[in-house]
DNA sequence: ATATCAGTTTAGAATGATTCTAATGTATTG
DNA sequence: CAATACATTAGAATCATTCTAAACTGATAT
């Protein structure tokens, strides 16, 4: 991302200091799932000290420009991911870590949904023993 | 589930009366996906005054004797699940509700799970709109 | 540039699900 | 009926997240 305060902008976001800061590290070029706080322990080591309201604040900000998708793995934490296409995880609850998967997959078999219910979205966890 | 004590010693749990009350309700028959605190609504309802700290309790036991499974699905609260088989579900946000998928599903595509891991299980979730 | 003000940051308090503590109660066994 | 290991409970503690309200700052208008 070459200019983070013209994106933050066309996305209505106030380019602050702050979001600056954490815009160019989650929009660097590499996806990345994050929570409060691994994003918080980042930023610690980046020097940037930047108070835990405000990254609450700002995962949610960019989460409702969409911008981030919010992952509901387990009920420890809640997990931002900056792959925005649709797309399925690895998941080592050992390791506490996603893996994306973005190949095609494709679910055979899914009854319809109950009367007047739509289906949304397939969303396929593979977790992993080791 | 006709002799609720036998059921739970057989089980290595005491037959204690909150234990035989809940696992009376739970496995009466009818798969049932619960939360610490729907479960304490029903038995307020059933006028059985077990405590939030006995509910936990028991829903951990009898989840560590392989009697329920649990769903992690939001980061809000932890569901259990009566239904001990592999399956899969759908999910209404809305609601809050789950809904068994027991028919037979594939996942078609998955790719290799990476050095030295191992795919302990596949979950689908089909969110619905409505 | 400076003033203005809506939007932002922040420390710390509040919330809410869950877990823990430690005192009291009970099922089991001899 | 003991003795005791296990279970229940109220209330405190924990921890991720949200809220509050005061201080701050980016954007806009003069
Ligand atoms: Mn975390
Ligand atoms: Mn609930
Ligand atoms: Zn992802
Ligand atoms: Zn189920």
């Amino acid at each position: 991302m070459k200019d983070i305060k013209h994106f933050l902008r066309q996305n209505s976001l106030r380019p602050t200091k702050q979001r600056v800061i954490i815009a160019n590290y989650l929009f660097d070029g590499v996806n990345k799932h994050v929570t409060a706080e691994t994003l918080s322990n980042k930023l610690l080591k980046m020097k940037a000290g930047i108070s835990l309201a405000t990254i609450y604040n700002t995962l949610h900000d960019f989460y409702e420009k969409g911008l981030l998708k919010k992952l509901m793995i387990n009920s420890e934490r809640i997990y931002f991911d900056t792959n925005t296409e649709h797309h399925h995880h690895f998941y080592s609850k050992k390791d506490q870590k996603l893996i994306d998967i973005n190949v095609d997959m494709k679910v055979n078999g899914i009854p319809k949904p109950p009367k007047n219910k739509k289906i949304n979205k397939i969303e396929v966890l593979v977790h992993l023993d080791n």
